[in-house]
DNA sequence: TTTGTTTGCTAAATCGTTTTAGTAGATTTG
DNA sequence: CAAATCTACTAAAACGATTTAGCAAACAAA
């Protein structure tokens, strides 16, 4: 029941001097500040006998920083997020940060009520993946010189810190991999949403169909449905109308499960002729049968980037002295659910 | 660059009472405190108007309580760790509570460094897995009066609130469904970890071998070396020499994980005709060919056990008064790995 | 009329730091 | 030898809230 924690107080009259040299010595501002070398030790020795921790919270509010950065994400448990947020927390406890997650489930407004509960001084740095209409707040965030970094997306005509991929190259790239493969019917299944990172993996699909002068096939699912698990339904339909397929690329994993599930249960056999590419990567995908292609996000280089650029952000006076747009390559991890038929021909 | 924050003191001259006035409206302590209905919604008003937000931290110095909670696991990239952290994340936030979270790896120094960190009145309670070796810390918390409830382990004789599954239970129960289905060469495989909860996994898995009469064939995986992703060679290796098996039951997610890939790589038809059952569910699950049985904790369960119990301690004066070690009871999702042979019979 | 109670409000202490603006005394400089 | 500089240290304000103790004025009870 005892809660002795021992303050700068604590030690000043331990030891009869003044807090405010036991702060010096304490803040390593002891030459500085000319303190005696014989006090000085003698304060050290004796706040590691004691063992002296300061009260952060006291700290903090004083120095008006926090040393927490918040991390949010459309979902924590998703795999990305979640890889990249253990990636993340390694730095950022390294350096003396704490992080703080939320899931936004790309709501706005989830967004706003959790940007609001952490604006108030609270907060060091924001690593924000935006859902679509936060726009005005992110301005403000940055209007108010709090740093703030964009993942995954990032406004238009906002000027903002951001690390994303190149969506379009990426998946540019994969559908030309599976022409190169001998696929000649494929169809990308994506959603609704008007989000910038979802275009633009439609654009580089239907760039490269349009060079290869093939007919490109696109199913939208309707975002707010696909979230309800209606998925499955419009794609076991669309497969069952499309019958000349020989391909699906899938946007974005969650996609990528509902397709499976939804193979699976229409015609196991199935999945072994068709070609798939998937959008962000799974463990467990290398280890399916087949083994499911994967657009595959660097996340040691996001996790990096980010947490490089945040850092010299918090160092920053002004915040929009720094404005860096990341953009990283994705890697295609080809595996045999893109190659069946090069290995058969 | 303006960061105009407002504070209790502004509204007070712009409004030309005192700071103790504002403050007692503010928390709603205006009748107790004799304020004027007139005055109350004044300030009320004005608060409104100018958008005040409590500064937190100064809250918290005040107040001694930082709204804050530490969840702190083995990863938290794990899946079954981030499902729950999502889980936790909506009943924290939902009560006022922010989250931060942190990977101890299992390892006792970075889980004495992390809760170190948080000690000083950083925190409001704990979530914690422990490490092996972290008893006399997690005793010094609970002497401390820190709220703390342990994650799907806990120690003998140390009185602490904690949240687990009946893993015995659970592989008895996961193991006898095996042999129901006529699997009776059923391997189990596990790491040499001697910490309870795979203790646990074990003699629930040999009780079952033992009453049905049975050889019961173990692979205990040098736990160091599991981590280092050699669990593959050993599990093949295992796989070689004894060619009578005819199940694996893995003890944990990411030995299943590499069982699935030694499998892959050694012989892709042997998984179809062996039963497999895994301990800790995943998505994929269900959408792998086969399918594959696991014992699944209830994530929904345990995250709502483990805040009721945590928002109990947060109001109590001396945590030692509530001491509750909550066992759930995990499922088991039957699926193709496990049915095979029934359904072939 | 005096005493007691209620109403309406506030001054000041406090939480644990950091930091500014000193103050003596010793030493150096012109 | 007076003025300037340096050394070694400290008092007190500040960060932004909460909370204790208390002060008048109004009202009620005796």
């Amino acid at each position: 029941m005892k809660k002795k924690t021992v303050s700068i107080k604590n030690i000043a009259e331990d030891l009869n001097i003044s807090v405010t040299t036991v702060s010096f010595v304490l803040n390593g501002k002891a030459k500085e500040k000319h303190i005696s070398k014989i006090l000085t030790q003698k304060v050290l020795d004796y706040a590691k006998k004691v063992n002296y921790k300061p009260n952060q919270i006291a700290q903090s509010l004083r120095t008006g920083k926090s040393k927490i950065l918040v991390f949010m994400v459309e979902d924590i448990s998703n795999y990305f997020f979640s890889k990249l947020a253990r990636i993340i927390e390694d730095i950022a406890y390294d350096k003396g940060y704490k992080v703080i997650f939320c899931s936004n489930e790309n709501q706005d407004t989830k967004s706003l009520e959790l940007i609001d509960l952490f604006k108030n001084r609270q907060v060091d740095g924001f690593i924000i993946v935006p859902s679509p209409g936060i726009k005005s707040m992110i301005a403000e965030l940055i209007e108010e010189n709090h740093p703030v970094i964009l993942l995954d997306r990032y406004f238009s005509d906002l000027e903002c810190n951001s690390v994303v991929i190149d969506n379009q190259e990426a998946t540019f790239d994969a559908t030309k991999h599976l022409i190169a493969n001998k696929y000649l019917n494929i169809a990308f299944i994506t959603t609704d949403s008007d989000q910038m990172q979802m275009q633009n993996r439609l654009f580089g699909y239907e760039s490269a169909i349009l060079e290869s002068n093939l007919k490109s096939h696109v199913l939208k699912i309707p975002y707010r449905e696909a979230n309800d698990g209606k998925s499955k339904d419009f794609i076991k339909k669309f497969i069952d109308e499309s019958k000349e397929l020989d391909a699906v690329f899938f946007a974005t994993n969650y996609l990528t499960q509902a397709g499976l599930e939804a193979f699976k249960e229409n015609n196991p056999e199935f999945i072994h002729s068709l070609g798939i590419i998937t959008f962000d990567d799974n463990e467990l995908f290398k280890i399916y049968s087949p083994t499911i292609t994967a657009v595959s996000q660097p996340l040691e280089a996001i996790g990096n980037k980010l947490m490089e650029l945040m850092l010299r952000l918090l160092k920053q006076k002004d915040v929009k002295e720094i404005s860096e747009k990341i953009v990283l390559n994705a890697e295609l991890k080809v595996r045999e659910s893109s190659t069946k038929r090069s290995v058969k021909s």
